[in-house]
DNA sequence: CAAAAAACATTCCCATCAGTATGTTTATAA
DNA sequence: TTATAAACATACTGATGGGAATGTTTTTTG
Protein backbone atom coordinates (compact mmCIF):
# COMPACT_ATOMS: atom_id res chain seq x y z
CA UNK A 1 0.00 0.00 0.00
CA UNK A 2 3.34 2.28 0.38
CA UNK A 3 2.47 5.18 -2.14
CA UNK A 4 6.27 4.96 -3.46
CA UNK A 5 5.62 1.41 -4.04
CA UNK A 6 7.18 -0.19 -7.32
CA UNK A 7 5.24 -2.91 -7.17
CA UNK A 8 2.31 -1.18 -8.45
CA UNK A 9 1.61 -2.00 -12.09
CA UNK A 10 1.29 0.37 -14.85
CA UNK A 11 -2.68 0.34 -14.54
CA UNK A 12 -2.45 1.14 -11.09
CA UNK A 13 -0.52 4.00 -11.13
CA UNK A 14 -2.43 5.04 -14.44
CA UNK A 15 -5.65 4.88 -12.05
CA UNK A 16 -4.28 6.58 -9.13
CA UNK A 17 -3.18 8.92 -11.16
CA UNK A 18 -6.41 9.80 -12.38
CA UNK A 19 -8.07 10.07 -8.99
CA UNK A 20 -5.13 12.09 -7.93
CA UNK A 21 -5.98 14.44 -10.91
CA UNK A 22 -9.75 14.64 -10.01
CA UNK A 23 -9.06 15.48 -6.33
CA UNK A 24 -7.26 18.02 -7.15
CA UNK A 25 -9.57 19.72 -9.04
CA UNK A 26 -12.10 19.13 -6.16
CA UNK A 27 -9.98 20.27 -3.91
CA UNK A 28 -9.65 23.62 -5.86
CA UNK A 29 -13.52 23.96 -6.69
CA UNK A 30 -14.88 23.03 -3.33
CA UNK A 31 -12.29 23.75 -1.14
CA UNK A 32 -10.23 21.06 0.69
CA UNK A 33 -12.98 20.07 3.74
CA UNK A 34 -16.29 20.82 1.43
CA UNK A 35 -14.84 18.51 -1.77
CA UNK A 36 -16.28 15.17 -0.44
CA UNK A 37 -14.96 11.82 -1.75
CA UNK A 38 -18.44 11.75 -3.51
CA UNK A 39 -17.22 14.86 -5.36
CA UNK A 40 -14.14 13.07 -6.65
CA UNK A 41 -15.69 10.09 -7.85
CA UNK A 42 -18.43 11.76 -9.49
CA UNK A 43 -16.01 14.00 -11.59
CA UNK A 44 -14.41 11.00 -13.01
CA UNK A 45 -17.62 9.44 -14.02
CA UNK A 46 -17.27 6.86 -11.01
CA UNK A 47 -18.66 5.82 -7.47
CA UNK A 48 -16.90 6.05 -4.14
CA UNK A 49 -16.04 2.00 -4.28
CA UNK A 50 -13.34 3.05 -7.09
CA UNK A 51 -11.59 5.80 -5.10
CA UNK A 52 -11.28 3.70 -1.76
CA UNK A 53 -10.06 0.68 -3.20
CA UNK A 54 -6.98 2.71 -4.68
CA UNK A 55 -6.78 4.95 -1.24
CA UNK A 56 -7.42 4.37 2.11
CA UNK A 57 -8.76 7.63 3.12
CA UNK A 58 -9.12 11.29 1.96
CA UNK A 59 -5.89 12.21 3.46
CA UNK A 60 -3.87 9.53 1.70
CA UNK A 61 -5.72 11.34 -0.99
CA UNK A 62 -4.53 14.97 -0.23
CA UNK A 63 -1.22 13.83 0.53
CA UNK A 64 -0.74 12.29 -2.57
CA UNK A 65 -2.22 15.60 -4.08
CA UNK A 66 0.60 17.64 -2.18
CA UNK A 67 3.68 15.41 -3.16
CA UNK A 68 2.57 15.68 -6.99
CA UNK A 69 2.19 19.09 -6.91
CA UNK A 70 5.66 19.43 -5.22
CA UNK A 71 6.99 17.47 -7.92
CA UNK A 72 5.99 19.63 -9.97
CA UNK A 73 8.07 22.36 -9.01
CA UNK A 74 11.08 20.64 -8.18
CA UNK A 75 10.94 19.36 -12.36
CA UNK A 76 10.60 22.57 -13.03
CA UNK A 77 12.88 24.37 -10.77
CA UNK A 78 15.86 21.65 -10.26
CA UNK A 79 17.64 22.11 -13.78
CA UNK A 80 17.96 25.65 -13.40
CA UNK A 81 18.94 25.44 -10.14
CA UNK A 82 22.15 22.86 -11.78
CA UNK A 83 23.01 25.92 -14.47
CA UNK A 84 25.70 28.05 -14.08
CA UNK A 85 24.34 31.27 -13.90
CA UNK A 86 24.91 34.55 -11.74
CA UNK A 87 22.83 34.64 -9.26
CA UNK A 88 20.20 37.49 -10.00
CA UNK A 89 19.97 35.64 -13.32
CA UNK A 90 19.40 32.30 -11.64
CA UNK A 91 16.59 33.68 -9.70
CA UNK A 92 14.67 35.62 -12.29
CA UNK A 93 14.82 32.13 -14.06
CA UNK A 94 13.31 30.44 -11.42
CA UNK A 95 10.99 32.59 -10.47
CA UNK A 96 9.51 32.71 -14.34
CA UNK A 97 9.30 28.82 -14.60
CA UNK A 98 7.69 28.59 -10.87
CA UNK A 99 5.13 31.20 -12.16
CA UNK A 100 4.78 28.83 -15.10
CA UNK A 101 4.43 25.58 -12.83
CA UNK A 102 1.62 27.73 -10.63
CA UNK A 103 -0.77 28.09 -13.68
CA UNK A 104 -0.25 25.06 -15.21
CA UNK A 105 -0.82 23.10 -12.70
CA UNK A 106 -3.37 25.63 -11.11
CA UNK A 107 -5.40 22.56 -9.55
CA UNK A 108 -2.88 21.05 -7.70
CA UNK A 109 -0.95 24.46 -6.12
CA UNK A 110 -4.28 25.97 -4.93
CA UNK A 111 -5.04 23.02 -3.75
CA UNK A 112 -2.39 22.49 -0.96
CA UNK A 113 -2.02 26.12 -0.20
CA UNK A 114 -5.27 25.99 0.94
CA UNK A 115 -5.17 22.38 2.83
CA UNK A 116 -2.19 22.14 4.42
CA UNK A 117 -2.97 24.45 7.09
CA UNK A 118 -6.20 22.94 7.57
CA UNK A 119 -4.49 19.74 8.34
CA UNK A 120 -1.73 21.54 10.66
CA UNK A 121 -3.99 22.78 13.15
CA UNK A 122 -6.39 19.14 13.06
CA UNK A 123 -6.29 18.23 16.99
CA UNK A 124 -5.05 14.39 16.03
CA UNK A 125 -3.18 13.33 12.74
CA UNK A 126 -1.91 10.38 14.15
CA UNK A 127 -0.06 8.21 11.72
CA UNK A 128 -0.50 10.88 9.33
CA UNK A 129 1.48 13.54 11.07
CA UNK A 130 4.51 12.04 9.66
CA UNK A 131 3.91 12.32 6.41
CA UNK A 132 2.38 15.59 6.54
CA UNK A 133 5.63 16.47 8.49
CA UNK A 134 7.98 15.07 5.43
CA UNK A 135 5.87 17.24 3.34
CA UNK A 136 6.11 20.03 4.84
CA UNK A 137 10.24 19.42 5.30
CA UNK A 138 10.10 18.89 1.55
CA UNK A 139 8.21 22.06 0.84
CA UNK A 140 11.21 23.52 3.22
CA UNK A 141 13.43 22.15 1.08
CA UNK A 142 11.83 23.61 -2.17
CA UNK A 143 12.26 27.20 -0.75
CA UNK A 144 15.73 26.61 0.51
CA UNK A 145 16.56 26.26 -3.22
CA UNK A 146 15.85 30.46 -3.37
CA UNK A 147 17.54 30.78 0.00
CA UNK A 148 20.32 29.49 -1.40
CA UNK A 149 20.27 31.73 -4.85
CA UNK A 150 20.04 34.66 -2.77
CA UNK A 151 23.24 33.88 -0.32
CA UNK A 152 25.02 33.01 -3.39
CA UNK A 153 23.97 36.40 -4.73
CA UNK A 154 24.98 38.35 -1.42
CA UNK A 155 28.33 36.46 -1.90
CA UNK A 156 29.06 37.45 -5.93
CA UNK A 157 27.43 41.04 -5.40
CA UNK A 158 24.60 40.21 -7.62
CA UNK A 159 21.98 40.82 -4.87
CA UNK A 160 21.59 42.89 -2.09
CA UNK A 161 18.63 41.80 0.82
CA UNK A 162 18.57 42.85 4.29
CA UNK A 163 17.55 39.18 5.10
CA UNK A 164 17.74 36.15 3.25
CA UNK A 165 14.77 34.41 5.62
CA UNK A 166 12.51 37.49 5.07
CA UNK A 167 13.34 38.02 1.20
CA UNK A 168 12.66 34.44 0.74
CA UNK A 169 9.42 34.80 2.62
CA UNK A 170 8.20 37.99 0.69
CA UNK A 171 8.94 36.09 -2.86
CA UNK A 172 7.63 33.31 -2.50
CA UNK A 173 4.88 34.93 -0.90
CA UNK A 174 4.68 37.42 -4.21
CA UNK A 175 5.01 34.18 -6.76
CA UNK A 176 2.64 32.09 -4.74
CA UNK A 177 -0.06 34.24 -4.25
CA UNK A 178 -0.58 33.68 -7.92
CA UNK A 179 -2.68 30.65 -7.74
CA UNK A 180 -5.44 33.14 -5.97
CA UNK A 181 -5.53 35.99 -8.63
CA UNK A 182 -4.97 33.96 -11.65
CA UNK A 183 -8.00 32.91 -13.54
CA UNK A 184 -7.71 30.32 -16.27
CA UNK A 185 -9.00 31.42 -19.63
CA UNK A 186 -9.76 28.58 -22.49
CA UNK A 187 -8.84 31.15 -25.06
CA UNK A 188 -5.70 31.77 -23.52
CA UNK A 189 -2.75 30.66 -25.16
CA UNK A 190 0.41 29.36 -23.37
CA UNK A 191 2.03 32.72 -24.64
CA UNK A 192 0.17 35.05 -22.40
CA UNK A 193 0.99 32.36 -19.46
CA UNK A 194 4.23 33.13 -19.99
CA UNK A 195 3.76 36.72 -20.58
CA UNK A 196 2.49 36.80 -17.01
CA UNK A 197 4.70 34.82 -15.65
CA UNK A 198 7.73 36.83 -17.14
CA UNK A 199 5.77 40.02 -16.04
CA UNK A 200 5.18 38.77 -12.33
CA UNK A 201 8.88 37.33 -12.10
CA UNK A 202 10.82 40.94 -13.46
CA UNK A 203 8.78 42.89 -10.94
CA UNK A 204 9.73 40.77 -7.85
CA UNK A 205 13.33 40.15 -8.70
CA UNK A 206 13.98 43.56 -10.68
CA UNK A 207 11.65 46.08 -8.47
CA UNK A 208 9.89 48.33 -8.89
CA UNK A 209 12.52 50.95 -8.67
CA UNK A 210 13.41 53.13 -11.89
CA UNK B 1 -31.09 42.60 13.35
CA UNK B 2 -28.47 43.89 10.40
CA UNK B 3 -25.10 44.03 11.72
CA UNK B 4 -24.65 48.06 11.36
CA UNK B 5 -27.93 48.63 13.58
CA UNK B 6 -27.29 51.30 15.06
CA UNK B 7 -29.88 50.53 17.52
CA UNK B 8 -27.59 47.60 19.40
CA UNK B 9 -27.05 48.65 22.99
CA UNK B 10 -23.43 48.98 24.11
CA UNK B 11 -23.52 46.08 26.11
CA UNK B 12 -25.06 44.05 22.52
CA UNK B 13 -21.54 45.63 20.59
CA UNK B 14 -19.18 44.33 23.65
CA UNK B 15 -21.12 41.04 23.23
CA UNK B 16 -20.50 40.61 19.57
CA UNK B 17 -17.24 42.12 19.69
CA UNK B 18 -16.03 39.27 22.23
CA UNK B 19 -17.86 36.45 20.09
CA UNK B 20 -16.25 37.77 17.25
CA UNK B 21 -12.65 38.09 18.96
CA UNK B 22 -12.98 34.29 19.69
CA UNK B 23 -14.12 33.17 16.68
CA UNK B 24 -10.52 34.72 14.76
CA UNK B 25 -8.93 32.93 17.20
CA UNK B 26 -10.29 29.45 16.66
CA UNK B 27 -10.82 29.83 12.78
CA UNK B 28 -7.20 30.50 13.06
CA UNK B 29 -6.72 27.55 15.34
CA UNK B 30 -8.59 25.03 13.31
CA UNK B 31 -9.30 26.46 10.44
CA UNK B 32 -12.84 27.92 8.79
CA UNK B 33 -14.29 24.37 8.45
CA UNK B 34 -13.06 22.66 11.41
CA UNK B 35 -13.60 25.39 13.91
CA UNK B 36 -17.00 24.57 15.40
CA UNK B 37 -19.66 26.90 17.62
CA UNK B 38 -19.01 25.12 20.63
CA UNK B 39 -15.17 25.89 20.24
CA UNK B 40 -15.93 29.67 20.03
CA UNK B 41 -18.10 29.04 22.89
CA UNK B 42 -15.25 26.74 25.24
CA UNK B 43 -12.95 29.65 24.32
CA UNK B 44 -15.44 32.14 26.02
CA UNK B 45 -16.03 29.95 28.63
CA UNK B 46 -19.93 29.87 27.80
CA UNK B 47 -22.50 27.38 25.43
CA UNK B 48 -24.04 27.65 21.77
CA UNK B 49 -26.92 29.56 23.19
CA UNK B 50 -25.13 32.22 23.75
CA UNK B 51 -23.28 32.64 20.46
CA UNK B 52 -26.75 32.03 18.39
CA UNK B 53 -28.46 34.63 20.99
CA UNK B 54 -26.32 37.30 18.81
CA UNK B 55 -25.54 35.73 15.58
CA UNK B 56 -28.33 34.17 13.48
CA UNK B 57 -25.03 31.56 11.61
CA UNK B 58 -21.71 30.43 11.65
CA UNK B 59 -21.40 32.26 7.94
CA UNK B 60 -22.08 35.75 9.83
CA UNK B 61 -19.64 35.50 12.41
CA UNK B 62 -16.61 34.63 9.68
CA UNK B 63 -18.20 37.55 8.07
CA UNK B 64 -18.46 39.78 11.57
CA UNK B 65 -14.42 39.17 11.37
CA UNK B 66 -13.81 39.33 7.71
CA UNK B 67 -15.32 42.80 8.49
CA UNK B 68 -13.28 43.36 11.01
CA UNK B 69 -10.25 42.51 9.65
CA UNK B 70 -10.78 44.87 6.72
CA UNK B 71 -11.61 47.79 9.13
CA UNK B 72 -7.88 47.23 10.66
CA UNK B 73 -6.62 47.52 7.71
CA UNK B 74 -8.39 50.50 6.56
CA UNK B 75 -7.55 52.27 9.43
CA UNK B 76 -4.27 52.05 9.58
CA UNK B 77 -3.83 52.91 5.91
CA UNK B 78 -6.28 55.08 5.14
CA UNK B 79 -4.05 58.00 7.24
CA UNK B 80 -1.02 57.21 5.30
CA UNK B 81 -2.72 57.51 1.53
CA UNK B 82 -4.09 60.69 2.62
CA UNK B 83 -0.82 62.52 3.28
CA UNK B 84 1.47 64.54 0.55
CA UNK B 85 4.11 62.14 0.24
CA UNK B 86 6.26 61.31 -2.95
CA UNK B 87 4.36 57.90 -4.37
CA UNK B 88 7.79 55.75 -3.65
CA UNK B 89 7.55 56.93 -0.01
CA UNK B 90 3.94 56.84 0.64
CA UNK B 91 4.04 52.83 -1.03
CA UNK B 92 7.10 51.77 1.56
CA UNK B 93 5.26 53.21 4.59
CA UNK B 94 1.65 51.94 3.76
CA UNK B 95 3.56 48.19 3.10
CA UNK B 96 5.22 48.80 6.82
CA UNK B 97 1.71 49.69 7.97
CA UNK B 98 0.16 46.81 6.33
CA UNK B 99 2.62 44.36 7.54
CA UNK B 100 2.07 45.45 11.41
CA UNK B 101 -1.59 44.86 11.09
CA UNK B 102 -1.32 41.48 10.09
CA UNK B 103 1.14 40.92 13.40
CA UNK B 104 -1.00 42.82 15.16
CA UNK B 105 -4.08 41.07 14.09
CA UNK B 106 -3.29 37.86 13.46
CA UNK B 107 -6.14 35.90 14.19
CA UNK B 108 -8.62 37.98 12.15
CA UNK B 109 -6.11 38.35 9.14
CA UNK B 110 -5.60 34.56 8.96
CA UNK B 111 -9.09 33.98 9.64
CA UNK B 112 -9.94 35.71 6.50
CA UNK B 113 -7.08 34.40 4.11
CA UNK B 114 -7.73 30.53 4.81
CA UNK B 115 -11.93 31.49 4.93
CA UNK B 116 -12.81 33.22 1.82
CA UNK B 117 -11.47 30.85 -0.46
CA UNK B 118 -13.51 28.17 0.38
CA UNK B 119 -16.68 30.32 0.75
CA UNK B 120 -16.55 31.40 -2.50
CA UNK B 121 -16.13 28.01 -4.39
CA UNK B 122 -19.60 26.51 -1.73
CA UNK B 123 -22.17 25.83 -3.94
CA UNK B 124 -24.98 27.44 -2.50
CA UNK B 125 -25.04 30.54 -0.72
CA UNK B 126 -28.59 32.53 -1.23
CA UNK B 127 -29.05 35.42 0.62
CA UNK B 128 -25.33 35.38 1.79
CA UNK B 129 -23.68 35.84 -1.76
CA UNK B 130 -24.58 39.45 -1.86
CA UNK B 131 -22.49 39.96 1.66
CA UNK B 132 -19.95 38.45 0.92
CA UNK B 133 -19.46 40.06 -2.56
CA UNK B 134 -19.58 43.27 -0.53
CA UNK B 135 -17.02 42.12 1.75
CA UNK B 136 -14.66 40.96 -1.23
CA UNK B 137 -15.39 44.01 -3.16
CA UNK B 138 -14.18 45.87 0.11
CA UNK B 139 -10.76 44.03 -0.27
CA UNK B 140 -10.28 45.13 -3.61
CA UNK B 141 -10.79 48.96 -2.64
CA UNK B 142 -8.28 48.35 -0.44
CA UNK B 143 -6.19 46.58 -2.47
CA UNK B 144 -6.81 49.86 -4.68
CA UNK B 145 -5.02 52.11 -2.96
CA UNK B 146 -1.92 49.93 -3.39
CA UNK B 147 -2.67 50.36 -7.40
CA UNK B 148 -3.34 54.44 -7.49
CA UNK B 149 0.10 54.38 -5.26
CA UNK B 150 1.54 52.94 -8.11
CA UNK B 151 -0.11 54.95 -11.04
CA UNK B 152 1.01 57.65 -9.25
CA UNK B 153 4.35 56.56 -8.91
CA UNK B 154 4.74 56.16 -12.69
CA UNK B 155 3.27 59.68 -13.12
CA UNK B 156 5.61 61.06 -10.51
CA UNK B 157 8.61 59.23 -11.87
CA UNK B 158 9.54 57.89 -8.48
CA UNK B 159 8.80 54.05 -8.97
CA UNK B 160 8.68 51.88 -12.40
CA UNK B 161 7.02 48.67 -13.20
CA UNK B 162 5.95 46.61 -16.25
CA UNK B 163 1.98 46.22 -15.41
CA UNK B 164 0.28 47.73 -12.42
CA UNK B 165 -1.97 45.17 -11.83
CA UNK B 166 0.51 42.45 -11.65
CA UNK B 167 2.82 44.78 -9.07
CA UNK B 168 -0.32 45.42 -7.11
CA UNK B 169 -0.67 41.73 -7.02
CA UNK B 170 3.31 40.76 -6.09
CA UNK B 171 2.83 43.41 -3.53
CA UNK B 172 0.22 42.02 -1.93
CA UNK B 173 0.83 38.60 -1.85
CA UNK B 174 4.47 39.03 -0.21
CA UNK B 175 2.67 40.94 2.25
CA UNK B 176 -0.41 39.07 3.19
CA UNK B 177 2.39 36.32 3.14
CA UNK B 178 3.05 37.03 6.72
CA UNK B 179 0.00 35.79 7.98
CA UNK B 180 1.42 32.57 6.86
CA UNK B 181 4.68 32.59 8.54
CA UNK B 182 4.69 34.96 11.00
CA UNK B 183 4.46 33.18 14.80
CA UNK B 184 3.62 34.70 17.35
CA UNK B 185 6.31 34.81 20.33
CA UNK B 186 4.84 35.86 23.91
CA UNK B 187 8.27 37.65 25.03
CA UNK B 188 8.48 39.47 21.46
CA UNK B 189 8.39 42.72 22.13
CA UNK B 190 6.12 45.80 19.62
CA UNK B 191 9.49 46.68 18.60
CA UNK B 192 10.47 43.17 17.19
CA UNK B 193 7.26 43.53 15.03
CA UNK B 194 8.28 46.79 13.50
CA UNK B 195 11.38 45.45 12.75
CA UNK B 196 10.22 42.72 10.94
CA UNK B 197 7.81 45.14 9.79
CA UNK B 198 10.37 47.49 8.18
CA UNK B 199 12.60 44.71 6.73
CA UNK B 200 9.55 43.35 4.90
CA UNK B 201 8.13 46.72 3.85
CA UNK B 202 11.83 47.76 2.52
CA UNK B 203 12.90 44.17 0.89
CA UNK B 204 9.19 44.61 -1.37
CA UNK B 205 9.96 48.17 -2.14
CA UNK B 206 13.57 48.86 -2.68
CA UNK B 207 13.79 45.21 -3.88
CA UNK B 208 16.58 42.89 -4.20
CA UNK B 209 18.89 44.13 -6.14
CA UNK B 210 22.25 46.44 -4.88
C1' DC C 1 -41.71 45.06 43.00
C1' DA C 2 -44.00 42.68 39.25
C1' DA C 3 -43.67 41.63 34.37
C1' DA C 4 -41.46 41.40 30.37
C1' DA C 5 -37.59 40.83 27.72
C1' DA C 6 -32.85 39.92 27.14
C1' DA C 7 -29.12 36.69 27.91
C1' DC C 8 -27.89 32.92 28.32
C1' DA C 9 -27.71 27.15 29.14
C1' DT C 10 -29.48 22.50 27.88
C1' DT C 11 -31.29 19.29 24.98
C1' DC C 12 -32.56 17.58 20.80
C1' DC C 13 -32.87 16.88 15.66
C1' DC C 14 -31.22 15.86 11.29
C1' DA C 15 -28.38 16.46 7.14
C1' DT C 16 -23.88 15.38 5.69
C1' DC C 17 -20.01 12.58 4.81
C1' DA C 18 -15.99 9.46 5.77
C1' DG C 19 -15.40 5.00 5.91
C1' DT C 20 -17.10 -0.09 5.66
C1' DA C 21 -19.40 -4.20 4.15
C1' DT C 22 -20.95 -6.56 0.60
C1' DG C 23 -22.23 -7.33 -3.75
C1' DT C 24 -21.10 -7.70 -9.11
C1' DT C 25 -18.33 -7.41 -13.10
C1' DT C 26 -14.02 -7.57 -15.56
C1' DA C 27 -9.39 -8.92 -16.25
C1' DT C 28 -5.61 -12.14 -15.31
C1' DA C 29 -3.39 -16.41 -14.41
C1' DA C 30 -3.08 -21.32 -14.39
C1' DT D 1 -11.69 -22.67 -19.68
C1' DT D 2 -11.95 -22.14 -15.05
C1' DA D 3 -10.50 -20.17 -10.89
C1' DT D 4 -8.92 -16.25 -8.74
C1' DA D 5 -8.17 -11.76 -7.80
C1' DA D 6 -8.50 -7.06 -9.15
C1' DA D 7 -11.69 -3.33 -10.07
C1' DC D 8 -15.21 -1.54 -9.45
C1' DA D 9 -20.70 -0.41 -7.83
C1' DT D 10 -24.25 -0.43 -4.23
C1' DA D 11 -25.94 -0.20 0.24
C1' DC D 12 -25.19 0.70 4.84
C1' DT D 13 -23.30 2.71 9.43
C1' DG D 14 -21.66 5.98 12.71
C1' DA D 15 -19.99 10.23 14.14
C1' DT D 16 -19.97 14.96 13.79
C1' DG D 17 -21.70 19.49 13.97
C1' DG D 18 -25.06 23.31 12.47
C1' DG D 19 -28.93 24.98 14.04
C1' DA D 20 -33.63 24.84 16.36
C1' DA D 21 -36.51 24.17 20.39
C1' DT D 22 -36.99 24.75 24.95
C1' DG D 23 -35.67 25.66 29.51
C1' DT D 24 -33.52 28.89 33.23
C1' DT D 25 -31.48 32.94 34.98
C1' DT D 26 -30.46 37.74 34.91
C1' DT D 27 -31.52 42.50 33.55
C1' DT D 28 -34.40 46.06 32.32
C1' DT D 29 -38.65 48.46 32.37
C1' DG D 30 -43.17 50.14 33.82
Amino acid sequence: MNVSDPELTARQKNNRQQIIQAAAVCFMKYGLEKATVDHMASELGSTKGRVYHHFASKDEIFFAVYRQAMQYCFDAVLPIVSRPLPAHTKLLAMAQAHSRVMMDTLPFQRSIRQGVNSYLHGPELGADREVLNQLIARRNEYEGLYRAVLQMGLEDGTLSVPDVAIAGRAIMGALNSLVDWYRVRPEQSQADRTQIADTLAKTIINGILP
